[in-house]
DNA sequence: CGACTGATTCGACGATCGTCTAATCAAGCC
DNA sequence: GGCTTGATTAGACGATCGTCGAATCAGTCG
């Protein structure tokens, strides 16, 4: 069921990322495509489904227990219990049941994509480039010498 | 009036990317860094605000007429106003009058630690699907090449 | 000054969100 | 089978959000 969504999701990323270099600096966001990426933001825009997210991504071996997680809030396991199923169904995370316990590991390529259409460039090409916004980064003003695309 | 909302939310950021390499996939996010991280994302998890980002940053000049932005949208001037104001507020944008007109231009720091607090590692990895990130070096992040955590 | 245009603030409305308790499902163990 | 423990679902509640119309503020120009 989260199949699809992901799919969706990866098209339009896809689609974001593909028209030009710097997704959101470059080409004007379209309706549809900002309807699909403001989800994925929305998930992350949680106190507590940021560090859920934290603790699931630096936890070792990679997957993290839900009773884990729990223990690290001071809220109530149905409560944890949504956050994660909201990074779920956004496509960050994914999980699997193992006996009792149930695990959760990090999905990083749609993290990663949204971090690409926020930070201008992909850091691969970051160094190729030399692509505007890296660069006037430490001044707050604009600088509108390069045309990015 | 957005002085000090700024400074709190540089200080957040400091601390959260001063601890370690790569913020999101390796230190566990504290309550207070989550706490101070996530309204930033809230501001751009909504479509319009994403839409108005990406017109803001991709305007010639750097900077972009309130005029312009009503006029992309099917939303009454009132509510572009307000979502302006949230992105403002988020230390995201920011504004000047100049006679008739009010220009906003997009600061693109805060945004690119965002972008480093979710995307921490190299694109390729993001590909495959599954595991935990290898935090290294980031994009625009000072790095001192010292130990990954 | 007074009218006009562009932009923001104010209040109100319905919709969504985050949290809880209670109930239910899943798997292991007596 | 019947408990026990771990996790999720269901439903309810207050709080916050996105949008609007109306009113207000800021400049410009007859």
């Amino acid at each position: 069921m989260s199949k699809q969504e992901l799919s969706i999701i990866d098209a339009g990323l896809d689609a974001a990322a593909g028209a030009c270099c710097a997704p959101l600096a470059c080409g004007p966001l379209s309706e549809s495509e900002a309807a699909e990426l403001a989800p994925l933001f929305k998930a992350i825009a949680d106190p507590v489904r940021l560090r859920l997210l934290s603790l699931i991504a630096c936890h070792e071996g990679g997957e993290t227990c839900v009773c884990d997680l729990t223990a690290a809030f001071d809220l109530t396991p149905p409560t944890i219990s949504h956050h994660l199923k909201v990074l779920k169904r956004a496509g960050l995370i994914d999980s699997e049941r193992r006996g009792t316990w149930v695990y959760y590991w990090i999905k990083p390529a749609v993290l990663a994509r949204m971090s690409a259409l926020i930070g201008p460039v992909s850091p691969a090409l970051a160094g190729t480039e030399g692509f505007p916004i890296a660069a006037d980064v430490v001044m707050g003003r604009p600088v509108p010498d390069s045309p990015p695309c």
